[in-house]
RNA sequence: GGCAUCGUGGCCGAGUGGCUAGGCGCAGCUCUGCAAAAGCUUGUACAGCGGUUCGAAUCCGCUCGAUGCCUCCA
């Protein structure tokens, strides 16, 4: 039996604000969208965040037993630098100022992107579809909306026309915005926007003679406002009603009350059943900003070349810290919440490999299967990693004193620990295993156990002055010896 | 200025009416030739001020602060 069965998972819904039953739309199916970057620069590490985000919870959906298509798109034209509909595209700005094309621009970025989510142990979507690559159906669901009267042509451009819209629907429903406010708020304008009304948005933008990406469509060569792209591959692929939306919160306005809009007006119904929204990342305390040099790249975090921290910290430390923390809060990166987090990490792993030789007893003092069901509870419970990994280090404690004889478990219950934490550690955190043994791992292995092996030796003949020069040597190497009670081992 | 999310012990971070997660640090202990590593033990904290309640970190109001979006400004 599936486990979605035996599991009740509960997901906070953006739209309505509470946390309700999880429950498809078709059976043991999950259709789930997410909205990419804009491949313009290198990805940010706060989009970083919410891709693993969300990469944790299409890895419990699969861990469910769900069979889930994941789409994520890559925004390859039409977001602009503003979102008002001013201003030029980020990619044709970045190409013209970098002398390419603007398909170079794509290309570089898409790769770099790919590279740091692999780094950060990311699965990779079912389909990953681009703004470029779907300019047909964009002309197509424009024809739509238009057809149903809640667009308007001008000047070779297309507006979504927001307060027609809003008299039959509810515009600013996800974002909690009243239409009233938002003109009221609204500086007037009118004289140099051709827009109707300041809060209508982009279908379709006329491309001015210096643009360089551009296609022919009815109303004249142009290129798609950077909503509608959404819209149409999430119904592409998923339906004119799918089960998950997610998305970082600096997208619920406008963009995604866009799409709502838009897939409404064109279709009728409410798009997405659950909305799902990742919370921001900021840095020591404050938002990261190229501008005010608070910022970080993830490959600065990898190599430690930067200001900010310390000492470089690997990609599954930094998975680890996310973890930590519930998608939905504000999470504050700092070099002394990843040591900590560093050192919290490497607790949890030492100890997974520690369970396979533990000593097997006929019955069992700890309540391994109760335990489990919390570790599900946990997840169950909007996704809430940072409860789990709680969970996790009872584990922990236990494996501990198992390992030191003070309680006992059955051989049963030692196979059920190692697979849920196995499951729950690599499988649904996506956590991964200390790096070790690379090309040079056997060897440094050969090297490292005659060197422990020439320093116990001193050590049992009373030559401290040698034991503790290899020890000390080795340690400005950035090697630590380790002294268990099973024997020495080392660590970079 | 508007909307939204939030403000928890030295740091990070769960918890949303009574049952006080977890990680790191600090301290003590065990182990050790000495260390390190590892393990064990230990913390009644919830921005401030009012209010509701038998009881609030948890609900309500106000103030202050943070972050995002919008506006303003530029």
């Amino acid at each position: 039996m599936a486990l979605y069965k035996e599991q009740t998972l509960r997901i906070y819904n953006s739209l309505t604000g509470k946390k309700e039953v999880f429950e498809p739309l078709h059976q043991g199916h999950v259709g789930m969208y997410v909205c990419g970057p804009t491949v313009y620069s290198k990805v940010h590490l706060g989009n970083c965040r919410t891709f693993m985000s969300f990469d944790m919870v299409y890895r419990y959906l699969v861990h469910l037993g769900y069979r889930v298509r994941y789409v994520r798109n890559i925004t390859d034209a039409g977001h602009l630098e503003d979102d008002a509909d001013q201003g030029e595209d980020k990619i044709s700005k970045k190409a013209r100022l970098e002398k390419i094309e603007p398909m170079e621009v794509v290309q570089r970025y898409t790769v770099d992107f790919h590279n740091i989510l692999r780094k950060f142990n990311l699965l990779p979507p079912s389909i990953e579809p681009t703004a470029t690559g779907h300019i047909v159906e964009q002309i197509e669901t424009i024809k739509l909306i238009l057809q149903k009267g809640y667009a308007y042509e001008k000047n070779g451009s297309v507006y979504f026309d927001v307060l027609k819209f809003n008299k039959d629907y509810d515009y600013g429903k996800l974002s909690g915005r009243r239409i009233e406010d938002m003109i009221a708020n609204t500086r007037d304008l009118a004289a140099q926007d051709e827009k109707n009304n300041p809060q209508d948005f982009a279908l379709w933008k006329r491309a001015e003679p210096q643009h360089i990406m551009r296609w022919p469509s009815p109303w004249g060569e142009g290129f798609p406002g950077w909503h509608l792209e959404c819209t149409v591959m999430s119904t592409k692929y998923l339906g004119e009603t799918f089960d998950i939306h997610g998305g970082g919160m600096d997208l619920k306005f406008p963009h995604h009350e866009c799409e709502i809009a838009q897939a409404e007006a064109g279709y009728g119904k409410s798009p997405v059943r659950y909305w799902m929204h990742a919370n921001m990342l900021t840095l020591n305390g404050r938002k990261m900003a190229k501008s005010t040099g608070n910022n970080l790249l993830p490959d600065e975090i990898f190599s430690g070349e930067n200001e900010i921290l310390s000492k470089p910290y690997s990609p599954a430390v930094v998975r680890f810290f996310m973890m930590q923390a519930h998608y939905t809060s504000i999470l504050d990166l700092s070099d002394e919440a990843l040591q900590a987090a560093e050192k919290g990490y490497h607790r949890l792993m030492d100890a997974m490999e520690l369970v396979e030789g533990l000593p097997e007893s006929p019955a069992s003092e700890v309540e391994v299967a109760q335990w489990r069901q919390r570790c599900y509870d946990a997840m169950n419970d909007d996704f809430n990693s940072p409860v789990l990994i709680a969970q996790l280090f009872e584990a922990v404690r236990w494996i501990h004193q198992v390992s030191e004889g003070k309680i006992r478990l059955s051989g049963e219950d030692k196979l059920l620990l190692g697979a849920t934490l196995n499951g729950f550690v690599l499988d649904v955190l996506g956590l991964e295993k200390a790096i070790s043994g690379s090309g040079q791992g056997q060897t440094l292995d050969g090297v490292m156990a005659l060197l422990i092996e020439l320093r116990n030796k001193a050590r049992t003949d009373k030559d401290y002055t040698t034991s503790d020069r290899i020890r000390d040597a080795l340690g400005e190497l950035g090697i630590q010896l380790k002294d268990g009670k099973e024997g020495t081992t080392y660590s970079l």
